[in-house]
DNA sequence: ACCTACATCAATAAAATTTCTTGACCTCCT
DNA sequence: AGGAGGTCAAGAAATTTTATTGATGTAGGT
């Protein structure tokens, strides 16, 4: 280990909500992590090149987005502290990643590499478990938000994230909540504004 | 090709200038160049990783620095439009680099592979020249500066630095060039109203 | 034909960040 | 003792990024 103990508790403490490990088996899995700095506006990742990792926010605030070639962004994911983010099949295939990944603050996140990931399910197949559940509620989550896209209006949306992430509103830039909702910047700060008169 | 046109000129100019090539070589040449866009405070090597590409600047600035542990940085080099630059050492070795490469603001670059720049040198010898004149004007650089650390004090190589490069002082914020000259900020703020007051 | 829900473009306002300058006070060298 | 240069803290200035507003447009639903 040659991190500060308190980060490997938020990590081992998101791992033990859905499985329990022996204290060896906490070792061995905090020592396949590597600690990654970003500062505001890095990259993690860049469409076009190989995720290798995935990764554990330890510290700030990234977001994930598919870039058109005219530059319009969509963002797909947020992460904050305790959050995983990655480019999942980027990860698995070794194909180029189609995600970005971008720190919108100076952040610090565990990486796992792919090799040691391989290995970590070989010697501790509880982490399958693990995995299955962390993809199956990124998977749960996704289709959510799809079926919001097709039903609800942009204000519904936005009233859903505001009661569900109440903290996103104080640290990402609205554009990029925007962004997220699928609304222009513009559309967002009316609705905002209406909101606000409502009430 | 699928860079306009003038870029490549851009390029093809800064090699006629050491060595000739016929068309059928400029081809070749520039069908191993791939673009890369780096947008400001992009790192394009960071120290540790290895370093795949030399490159030539089309558009843009950038910084070449080493970070001490405290994250003090001493920049070694700044590239403008027409300038090479890159960590030759991690280069041509393999090995991590120690260089860390910034933009300063948004740019374009040509980007030349290790293995393509082995295939160059194999398919027209002449690079050989090339480069190592290039490299030849490099150290001699280098050397210099050394020199004027030894002998000079900070204001005369400011006073060197502006007269050999002017655009410098328009482009590249004054914390830059103070790291360059290997002064503090303050201090070649001080040495600037000193001269202004002078005149 | 007329809403509703949203987009675009341009301009401006407001906020945040980065850069530059200054003052006060060291230190080392000769 | 004086010159060359450093550190730290505080402000001022410049630049960049974000957010808001107005004007105007479009597509689909009723």
């Amino acid at each position: 280990m040659k991190a500060p103990k308190s980060l490997y508790n938020l990590i081992l403490a998101n791992v033990a909500k859905h499985i329990a490990l022996t204290a060896e088996e906490k070792k061995f899995f905090c020592s396949l992590l590597r600690v990654k700095k970003l500062r505001k506006r890095q990259y993690l990742l860049q469409a076009g090149d190989v995720s290798r990792f995935e990764q554990f926010v330890t510290k700030g605030c990234l977001r994930a987005y598919y870039a058109d070639e005219q530059g319009h962004e969509r963002i797909v994911q947020f992460a904050l502290e305790g959050w995983w983010i990655g480019d999942m099949a980027s990860f698995f295939s070794g194909e180029p990643a189609t995600l970005t990944i971008e720190a919108m603050e100076d952040s610090e996140l565990f990486q796992i590499d792919r090799n040691d990931f391989e290995l970590l399910l070989e010697k501790i197949p509880k982490f399958e478990r693990f995995f299955r559940i962390l993809l199956s509620n990124a998977h749960i989550a996704h289709q959510r938000r799809v079926l919001s896209h097709l039903t609800g209006g942009a204000q519904e949306r936005y009233l859903d994230l505001r009661t569900k992430y109440p903290s996103f509103e104080q640290r990402i830039p609205l554009r990029h909540i925007a962004s997220y909702l699928g609304v222009t910047p513009e559309f967002l700060s009316r609705m905002r504004k209406q909101l606000a008169k409502k009430k």
